[in-house]
RNA sequence: CGAGGUGUAGCGCAGUUUGGUAGCGCGCUUGGUUCGGGACCAAGAGGCCGCAAGUUCAAGUCUUGUCACCUCGACCA
C-alpha cells in the first residue's frame, strides 16, 4: 500500500505589528452560536441576509467539511448536491461538444520540475500547492505536486501532441478534481479540494486563441443565464487580479444576496508563456516552425455555492429547474383513502413521460413535514393531491420561486403544464435575480461614493486611471476588489475614482468571496 | 501565520465559577392514535465529557501538556 505524506508549505508573511496591537481589542463582537435549529437558523440568516446561509451544510453537504484536522477544508459532497453537479456538468458538456471541445483525463501529480517552468505561475501557485514526496515506502527522487491546476501537465502533454498547423485548433476539456491549500476554506466557495472543469486549447496564432478565451466566457455568461437563473457581469481582470501566468484574465461575477461579488468562472489568455517554456512547436503552411497560442478556462463546484446564494430565500434552497435533482414532488394525502395512491402513481408517469424529474413521496411522514423539506431542498415544483383534489379531478401545485401561492391544476393537463411551468419558474428567478443586481448596482465617481456603496453591499461602476497604486488603495481603505473591466467601455466620467486622475478604463469594484 | 473562541450522545447545547450518581432539545427504535403547512401519547436505545499526565478519598469540573475545530484578519476559483 502506497503512503502518501502530505508537506504543507507556508509562506511566512511579514506581519506588521504595530497593527496587531491595534486590532486586539476589536475581537469582542463574537457572538457564540445559539442552539441549532435548521428553521430558527434559516429565519435568523434570512432576517440579516447576510453571509452564507447556515441550511446549505443539512441540504447539499449534511455533515461539515471532512471532520479531521490534516485536511482543510475539503469537501464531502451529498448525493442530493452531487447531482445538482451532474446536472450542471450535463449542461455544459452539451455547450462543450457544440463547440467543438472534447472531454479528456490527465494525471493528478504533475513532476516538480514541472512546475516550475513558467516563472510566475510558480509564484503564484507556489503557497499553495500540496506536495507528495514520499510513495511505495520510500523517499521519491522528485517531488510530486497535486494539481492545483493542470497547465503544466497538459502541456506536457501537448508538446507531444503537435507538430503541424493542422493538429491546431487542440480544444480539450478536463473534468478533475483539484488541491489548493487555502489557508480559510469555506464550504463550496473555497475547499482546498474541489471539482471542476478546466479547458486548455491551442491556437495557430493570438487572434484565435483570444477568440476562443472569449467565446468560452460568453458561453460561461450564458450558460448561468439559461441554466442557473444567474446573472453575471461578463469582462477583463485587471492585471493585479489577474491569474499567475496568464497574459489577461477575463471573469464573470455573480451578485450575492449580501451584495458581495463572486468570481464563477474564467478564461485565461497565455499567448506563447506556456508553449514557450514546454516547447510546443508546430509548422505552419509557410514552413517556419512557431509556437502555439495558448487558452485555459474553468469553473468549479463554486457554482454550487453561487447557486445556494444567489437564490436561496427564508425557507431554503431555491433551485433553478435546469440542475434541480428533482424538478417536481408529488406529496399525496391521507393515502389511506382511496384512489390517492393510485392517481399519484399515474401523475408520476404523465410527468415522467414529459420529461420531467419527478419524485412522488409516499413516506410515512406528515405532509406538513414534507412540504417544508421539499421547500428547504429548493424543489422547484410541488404538486400535491388528496381525497378533496380528486373529488375536483385536480392537483394542487405550489410552486418554489412563489413559495406560499398554491394553484390548481386538472389532472389530465399534469404532463403538458408541468414543463411549461419549470420554464416559467427558470424565468420568474433570472429575472428576480436580475432586477436585485441591477438594483444593488450603482455608478460611482469618487472614494466616497465608493464608500458609500461598498457599505450598502453594493456594487460599483467606476471610473480608473489604470494604476495598481488606486487598486491598492480601495482594497486597503475600503476591502473591497476589482471585479472586472466589462466589455461596454463608454465612459461614465473622465476622473479615476480614487485618484482624481485621467481615466482609462471603466471597471465594477465589490466586496468579494 | 496573527488575534480571539470552542471540544460533553447522530446533531445543537447546558453542566466547569464553588470537584461528589452524566443532563436537556431535536433526531433514532417499538407500540398506538393521527395525516390539506414541521403531530401527540407511552415505553426505550444511545457517552473513554478531544487526548495524555498530574493534584485529590473523589475530576466533565482544578493544574500542565497536547491534538483538533470555529470566527476575524492577511492570501486565493
Amino acid at each position: 500500500m502506497t503512503k502518501l505524506w502530505l508537506i504543507y508549505k507556508t509562506v511566512a508573511k511579514e506581519t506588521d505589528k504595530t497593527e496587531k496591537k491595534n486590532n486586539m481589542g476589536k475581537q469582542n463582537n463574537n457572538v457564540k452560536d445559539e442552539k441549532f435549529d435548521t428553521r430558527e437558523a434559516v429565519k435568523e440568516i434570512a432576517d440579516i441576509n447576510a453571509d452564507f446561509p447556515a441550511w446549505y451544510t443539512d441540504v447539499v453537504i449534511k455533515t461539515k467539511l471532512v471532520d479531521y484536522g490534516p485536511i482543510k477544508g475539503t469537501m464531502v459532497i451529498r448525493p442530493y448536491g452531487y447531482a445538482i453537479w451532474e446536472n450542471i456538468q450535463r449542461e455544459m458538456n452539451n455547450r462543450f461538444k457544440a463547440t467543438g471541445h472534447e472531454n479528456a483525463y490527465f494525471p493528478l501529480l504533475i513532476p516538480y520540475s514541472f512546475f516550475l517552468k513558467e516563472a510566475e505561475h510558480v509564484e503564484g501557485f507556489a503557497p499553495e500547492v500540496a506536495i507528495v514526496t514520499h510513495a511505495g515506502g520510500e523517499e521519491l527522487a522528485e517531488k510530486l505536486v497535486i494539481r492545483p491546476t493542470s497547465e503544466t501537465i497538459i502541456c506536457h502533454m501537448y508538446s507531444k501532441w503537435v507538430q503541424s498547423y493542422r493538429d491546431l485548433p487542440l480544444l480539450i476539456n478536463q473534468w478533475a478534481n483539484i488541491v489548493r491549500w487555502e489557508k480559510t476554506t469555506r464550504p463550496f466557495l473555497r475547499t482546498s479540494e474541489f471539482l471542476w472543469q478546466e479547458g486548455h486549447t491551442l491556437h495557430a496564432n493570438a487572434q484565435e486563441a483570444i477568440d476562443e478565451t472569449i467565446l468560452i466566457l460568453n458561453l460561461y455568461e450564458e450558460f448561468c443565464k439559461n441554466v442557473l437563473a444567474m446573472p453575471v457581469i461578463a469582462g477583463k481582470k485587471t492585471q493585479k487580479e489577474k491569474f499567475a501566468g496568464a497574459i489577461d484574465t477575463y471573469s464573470i461575477e455573480a451578485m450575492m444576496q449580501d451584495g458581495k461579488s463572486l468570481q464563477s468562472g474564467t478564461t485565461h489568455y497565455f499567448g506563447t508563456r506556456f508553449t514557450e517554456a514546454f516547447d510546443i512547436k508546430f509548422q505552419d503552411v509557410d514552413k517556419t516552425h512557431k509556437y502555439a497560442y495558448e487558452s485555459s478556462w474553468g469553473t468549479s463546484t463554486r457554482l454550487i455555492g453561487a447557486l445556494i446564494m444567489a437564490h436561496g430565500d427564508a425557507r431554503g434552497l431555491c433551485l433553478p429547474p435546469k440542475v434541480a435533482p428533482i424538478q417536481a414532488v408529488i406529496i399525496p394525502i391521507a393515502t389511506h383513502k382511496p384512489g390517492v395512491t393510485e392517481a399519484a402513481a399515474s401523475i408520476k408517469m404523465q410527468l415522467e413521460k414529459a420529461g420531467v424529474r419527478v419524485k412522488l413521496d409516499d413516506s410515512d411522514e406528515r405532509p406538513g413535514w414534507k412540504f417544508n423539506e421539499y421547500e428547504l431542498k429548493g424543489v422547484p415544483l410541488r404538486i400535491e393531491l388528496g381525497p378533496k383534489d380528486l373529488e375536483n379531478g385536480v392537483a394542487t401545485l405550489s410552486r418554489r420561486d412563489k413559495a406560499g401561492e398554491k394553484f390548481v391544476v386538472s389532472l389530465d393537463e399534469m404532463g403538458e403544464k408541468t414543463p411549461l411551468l419549470l420554464g416559467d419558474i427558470h424565468e420568474n428567478m433570472y429575472q428576480k435575480a436580475l432586477l436585485f443586481m441591477q438594483s444593488r448596482t450603482e455608478t460611482v465617481y469618487d472614494m466616497e461614493g465608493l464608500r458609500a456603496a461598498m457599505e450598502g453591499g453594493k456594487f460599483a461602476l467606476a471610473m480608473w486611471c489604470g494604476e495598481v497604486g488606486c487598486e491598492d488603495k480601495v482594497k486597503a481603505e475600503l476591502s473591497a476588489t476589482s471585479r472586472n473591466m466589462p466589455f461596454d467601455q463608454t465612459p461614465v466620467g473622465d476622473k479615476c475614482v480614487c485618484c482624481g486622475g485621467k481615466a482609462k478604463r471603466k471597471i465594477f469594484f465589490a466586496k468579494a468571496y
